[in-house]
RNA sequence: GGGCGCUUAGCGCAGCGGUAGCGCAGCAGCUUUACACGCUGUUGGUCGGGGGUUCAAAUCCCUCAGCGCCCACCA
């Protein structure tokens, strides 16, 4: 037994661990196994990604699941790897060639050798989340890391487009888009933000051609004038009944366009009167396919103007064209009036800017499986917890629409479709010479959908698929549950007739101190690694899941990482103080020499064990984290060790030995309940202590990974050990003496120093162990045992709950007044709680309707604040006397 | 315009029909032989407002208010 620093220093030990576990393989799922399986995929990370907290929280409670799944028995597979994903990392590669001056625009450089550059960026810069993921814990099983990009995986991708293809599921066409002018691709609608914003509303007046006046239309995209081909008003308008059938002169065109009726105007908004711009509304392309209006196009794909928009307008963005736009109406009069008007604007996610409705070629897939993919959520064969999300996703579901799966990037899978003049063949490789490839690729979430079973091998019927799927748990946010968790459902029932999983643990979002997101720009984002460096992974991990219970975000502080530090040392302090005591592991426990002390900690350490099982069951991490704070520090911590500390001063081995045996037992089962929270520092101990030679894993490594999760103690246990109900009782008023007394000698200033010498009155005396542990938590020489005692004018006095008076003979040290008001003060609130129990039990309902059970403990209740409040007014007479 | 969530001690939360609890912080005192990343004691709340159901409501129902998310083609 090596002497153990007095201080936990994380740094030294955890890396060692790791690569034991790694070493030995610790992680690494065995399909061939016969024990259930248990699986997780993980969310997979950008590969352009740096680990933040979010990735904490969201690994911290894999891992936790994991770990805990090893120890009751499970092979368990945490399957890693990283996304491609396509536009973050392609802006990334961009931005990083044009810093170098390798290009100005990707064209620069051609199709192919840009991708090449991503790759190499990709192999050189890639994957750091993985180290930190490892820095982390996570107990990942890091043979089977996959990457969307793989050659395996894209083919696994291109198989279902074609096979949906096939199926009629994926189509081609011509629609109105959301189209990223900066990134220069579509997106789909999951990828556009609405942002409210304060904006203007323009009144623009269009002349009404060949007559008089003019009709005012209001817009929010002055600019979108140049390409409009109609004015719309509402068919049962009676304003603008003689108006139908006329034109109006588009001013600044010179262009005469008609005025057309559609239900789709509501006349209430604004002057009832809208113009269409056919190829930049998705409204006005709607109305535009009706009243077969041409679709003029003059925003370019870039956010430019076209040239069709007209000379003085060719070139500009459209934000300046904007400008231009209402310099021109204004300078011809034709501003009726500019209101403040606050709208939301679809933003890119990707890129920030604001997307424009742009009619394009793309692909389409209508979603497949969604009757049981509905009904999978809805009948509970998949869970969300919390449960709630399942009404988001039931909505969405109902209201799904078809998603456009093209974007016009270089960095993805292509889409595997050849033409020939007219000739489209839907297909992996190439038909032969003369055919060229669709230039499109696809989203990154058409591969990210089929990451349950691509990850394992499908196609193929692979051991690892039949062994791991469907997986068990997943664990992401709910922003993403349209992007990704939907999806996997469908592409799970399609692909493998099977739920992609049976649990669905959505995390809360990591806000700051002030409720903030944790974001770049606001600087309010800390980095995870230098945490990891000041207070250790496993500081970091307890720290985090404290704070984060279910379905709730969580408010991140600093603090909460130090109180994890803290714990993790008073746990290796408290490790410590069992090994400066000689003796080995002891073996069993001797039930005869069992305090009730001993008893009472077994009895907690099995309270624990059964709160933590519902904690995990109900998938309440936060829950379990605070019972193990719960009972390790306030319960082992401070009352068992301490006590302990009389029966480890005795003389006598054999007791000395049997509450070593109690520790061991109890420290043993601890650092396993621990171990998925903080799992390198309980792996240290477990070593330290030399547990592990007592529970060696069939794995090979001598580690505590595979050591059994605690169990509840059985009844047979607890007749054994003589552990029953009323030792709780018993403690817990013993607590309360103790707690009395240290209270008074707070309140008589008596230092801790100065040992007290109490006198017990009382026919019989306290049996000598009792009162040994007594003397020892109150700080005490003796306590003397009188049959008849005259105490000293106003000589505090405790009742212990075993009976008898104990006094604490300290004179003149305190402030009579003092005393006596907080004595009143006692006894008005003993009074209250008097009163409320009384009139409780003055109702004559109460006592008629109560179950008998309730009516016995108020009455109980009533009996002791009852006896309370006379030990109080005898100790108040006491004084004033 | 719909939907969801939150509102309990200064802060963060638990409790979800029978005495309002926990952790931080605060205050007072401690080099007590595991730990100052510590020990001991302790002050804070009419459970957002109003109404109802019940013998009994923080807990169930209705209503109002504030905050926050998500969805939705009002220019």
């Amino acid at each position: 037994m090596a002497e153990i620093p007095k201080a936990y220093a994380p740094q030294t030990v955890e890396d060692k661990w790791y690569q034991f576990w790694l070493d030995h393989g610790c992680f690494t799922a065995n399909p061939q196994s016969s024990k259930p399986a248990y699986s997780i995929v993980i969310p997979p990370p950008n590969v352009t990604g740096v680990l933040t907290l979010g990735h904490v929280l969201n690994n911290t409670i894999q891992d936790i699941l994991a770990r805990r799944a090893r120890m009751t028995g499970h092979e368990v597979l945490w399957l890693p790897g990283t996304d491609h994903a396509g536009i973050a990392t392609q802006t990334v590669v961009e931005k990083a060639l044009k810093k170098q001056g390798l290009m100005k625009h990707r064209e620069d450089l051609g199709r192919d050798k840009f991708i090449e550059k991503v790759w190499e960026w990709k192999e050189k810069h890639g994957g750091i989340i993985i180290q930190q993921l490892k820095k982390l814990g996570a107990s990942c099983d890091w043979t089977r890391e996959r990457f969307t990009l793989d050659t395996d995986y894209s083919r696994c991708v291109q198989q279902v487009f074609v096979d949906l293809y096939a199926k009629g599921f994926i189509y081609r066409g011509k629609r109105m888009v959301n189209w990223d002018p900066a990134a220069r691709t579509a997106l789909s609608d999951e990828e556009v933000d609405m942002v409210e914003q304060q904006g203007h509303l323009w009144h623009f007046k269009y002349p009404i051609a060949g007559g008089e006046g003019y009709i005012v239309v209001a817009t929010t995209r002055p600019e979108t004038m140049l390409g409009d081909e109609a004015v719309a008003v509402h068919p049962n308008d009676p304003r603008y009944e003689n108006l139908r059938g006329k034109s109006v002169l588009l001013p600044l065109r010179d262009k005469t366009i008609p005025i057309i009726t559609d239900e789709l105007v509501d006349p209430k908004f604004g002057t009832g009167c809208v113009k269409v711009t056919p190829a930049h509304d998705p409204a006005d392309y709607e109305m535009a396919l009706r009243h077969k209006l041409p679709l003029t196009v003059v925003i370019a794909p870039d956010g430019t103007m076209t040239e069709i928009a007209g000379a003085e307008f060719f070139g500009l963005d459209r934000s300046e064209a904007r400008k231009l736009v209402v310099d021109k109406m204004e300078a011809l009069g034709l501003v009726l009036k500019i209101e403040k008007y606050a709208n939301r604007v679809g933003y890119s996610q990707r890129s920030g800017v604001p997307i424009e409705p742009y009619l394009s070629e793309q692909w389409f897939l209508r979603y497949p499986s969604v009757e049981k993919s509905t009904k999978a959520v809805e009948t509970g064969e998949i869970r969300f917890h919390p449960e709630r999300w399942s009404k988001t996703y039931a909505h969405w579901m109902a209201g799904i629409k078809d998603w456009c799966i093209s974007r016009q990037l270089w960095w993805g899978h292509r889409v595997p479709v050849w033409y020939r003049q007219k000739e489209v063949r839907c297909q992996i490789e190439s038909p032969g010479e003369g055919w060229t490839q669709d230039p499109d690729v696809l989203d990154t979430w058409f591969s990210s959908w089929l990451w349950p079973f691509a990850t394992m091998g499908w196609p193929e019927k692979t051991e690892t698929l039949q062994k791991f799927y469907p997986t068990t748990d997943l664990v992401t946010g709910p922003d993403i549950i349209f992007f990704w968790v939907a999806r996997m459902i469908m592409a799970g029932y399609e692909y493998m007739g099977e739920p992609a999983f049976r649990n669905v643990y959505f995390t809360g979002i990591i806000r700051d101190k002030q409720g903030r997101k944790m974001s770049k720009s606001l600087g309010n984002s800390p980095d995870p690694l230098e945490l990891i460096a000041k207070y250790g992974a496993d500081a970091l991990r307890f720290g985090v899941m404290r704070s984060a219970p279910l379905g709730q975000d969580v408010l991140y502080d600093e603090q909460q990482v130090e109180l994890g530090r803290n714990f993790c040392n008073k746990l290796w302090n408290a490790c410590r103080f069992r090994q400066m005591h000689p003796g080995e592991v002891q073996g069993e426990i001797n039930p005869v020499l069992l305090t009730n002390d001993d008893k009472w900690i077994l009895l907690r350490l099995d309270t624990a064990i059964r709160e933590m099982d519902v904690a995990f069951a109900e998938y309440k991490f936060s829950d379990a984290a605070a019972t193990l704070y719960r009972f390790f520090w306030s319960e082992y911590c401070d009352w068992y060790i301490e006590s302990s500390k009389a029966s480890l001063q005795s003389t006598e081995e054999a007791r000395k030995a049997n509450t070593l045996a109690v520790m061991d037992f109890v420290l043993s089962h601890a650092l396993r309940l621990f171990h998925p929270f903080i799992p390198f520092i309980t792996e240290e101990l477990w070593h330290d202590m030399g547990f592990f030679e007592e529970m060696p894993s069939e794995q090979g490594g001598k580690t505590i990974l595979f050591a059994p999760w605690p169990k509840p103690l059985d009844d047979n246990f607890k007749d054994h050990y003589g552990l029953a109900q009323e030792v709780i009782q018993e403690m817990f008023s013993r607590q309360k003496l103790v707690i009395e007394i240290r209270n008074i000698r707070a309140k008589f200033r008596i230092p801790a120093n100065k040992k007290l010498n109490l006198v017990y009155h009382s026919p019989f005396d306290i049996p000598s162990d009792e009162k040994a542990v007594i003397q020892l938590l109150v700080g005490a020489d003796s306590i003397t045992h009188r049959f008849e005692y005259q105490p000293s004018k106003g000589e505090p006095v405790v009742y212990p709950g075993f009976g008898g008076k104990l006094y604490i003979p300290v004179v003149g040290l305190f402030d009579v007044d003092e005393e006596k008001a907080r004595l009143t003060k006692e006894l008005q609130k003993t009074d209250d709680e008097i009163k409320k129990v009384q009139t409780k039990l003055g109702n004559p309902d109460f006592a008629k309707k109560v179950p008998p059970q309730v009516l016995q403990e108020h009455e109980q209740r009533l009996a002791d604040w009852q006896s309370k409040r006379a030990q109080l007014q005898s100790s108040l007479d006491a004084l004033t006397s």
